[in-house]
DNA sequence: ATAATACTTGAATGGTCATTCAAATAAATG
DNA sequence: CATTTATTTGAATGACCATTCAAGTATTAT
């Protein structure tokens, strides 16, 4: 017997940022190498295939993204308050220069084909769980009296959701900061009001 | 001398359904001679390469985006009337199961590398003009009494390109007609009212 | 210590792809 | 009609890539 040398998460996140900053098809196996140092075969060994690392990927990225979720909404502000800082965080993820600025849910789920139905079912789950935490948040804010009591939870998760996508695509085109922090500003009142 | 026996905006059409359909990068000039029953050599004669068949869809694109939306617009109902139907008309591309359901500026802006600052840039421009044309609706439902004049047509444009994006992006995940339309409608009250 | 097991290495394989090219063909011009 | 000029054809080219594999190596368990 014998285990990996490597470290499986920091090899994860480092193909993650690749998966984002170049796009799943345009990552070469080389790349993966010389980012990660671990030959070929070690990631076959691994992760059975490039689509295999893949979705381990994207696990890591959803386990990331559960672990910030969290902390944002760990503090003893009102629910509505940590939302905004939320946002505002998304916001400046979206004008970084890293790879944060590319969604992975997003770029994968553009990237896959019809004939990739794991990929696509796979992200489709951690989106609806990331919404259904949203949701859970929403309907916090309302029994804490934050929220209008009359307002559908999972119907405010989803715009919320849909909104943070349309920031982000929106980004992708025109990442100024002062405009995307309006939208974001609009689109929380748009929840609130 | 000599004219090309094809029909440029058939070929173009073809090319930009395959696009949208498996991607620019997974689209092989395979695909494309099948497609379009070009050969290579042709496609290769008219466009310069695969690139330039992307950049001439593109363009293509973005020309059938402004008659349709010119259309929407050239009713005599209200502004606001004619928006309401532009974003039905959207939400029900969304739902379709044909290639118009992936915006192909945003598909080709998500493959897009950072060291493709041409489709960069092309995109980020047809998107400004599609933008600026709906922005001028809005001055327009202005100007006629149906929005309130405090408002600014200009972000409210940005904020209903970002809901559609938004539109657009979620229903790759969850196309479901009943809940887009409902995002839909609220995105149109987030802007009305 | 020794055997068994699993990871690592990196070159080799086979396939696919974008692009090129030279020959063939067709339209337009004079 | 003849010449010129452009397009069409489709096979050939060279590059790159995901994957495999066999030999080497380290770890664990007996």
């Amino acid at each position: 017997m014998r285990n990996a040398e490597f470290d499986r998460e920091k090899v994860l996140r480092k193909a993650m940022t690749l998966f984002m900053e170049k796009g799943y098809n345009k990552t070469s196996m080389p790349d993966l190498k010389q980012a990660t140092g671990l030959h070929p075969g070690s990631i076959y060994c691994a992760f059975e295939n490039k689509h295999g690392l893949l979705l381990a990927a994207i696990a890591q990225y959803k386990a990331d993204r559960n672990v910030e979720f969290s902390q944002f909404f760990s503090t003893d502000e009102p629910v509505l308050t940590q939302f905004k800082t939320y946002l505002d965080h998304i916001v400046s993820e979206c004008v970084s220069c890293d790879a944060a600025k590319g969604c992975l849910f997003i770029t994968a789920l553009y990237e896959s084909t019809q004939a990739d139905k794991e990929v696509q079912a796979v992200i489709s789950e951690n989106i609806a769980q990331w919404q259904q935490a949203i949701a859970d948040k929403f309907k916090q804010a309302m029994t804490k009296g934050e929220l209008s009591a009359d307002k559908d939870h999972e119907h405010l998760a989803r715009f919320l959701v849909m909104g943070i996508y349309g920031l982000r695509t929106f980004a992708q085109s025109h990442p100024q900061p002062e405009i995307l922090e309006k939208l974001a500003e609009q689109l929380f009142n748009s929840i609130c009001h």
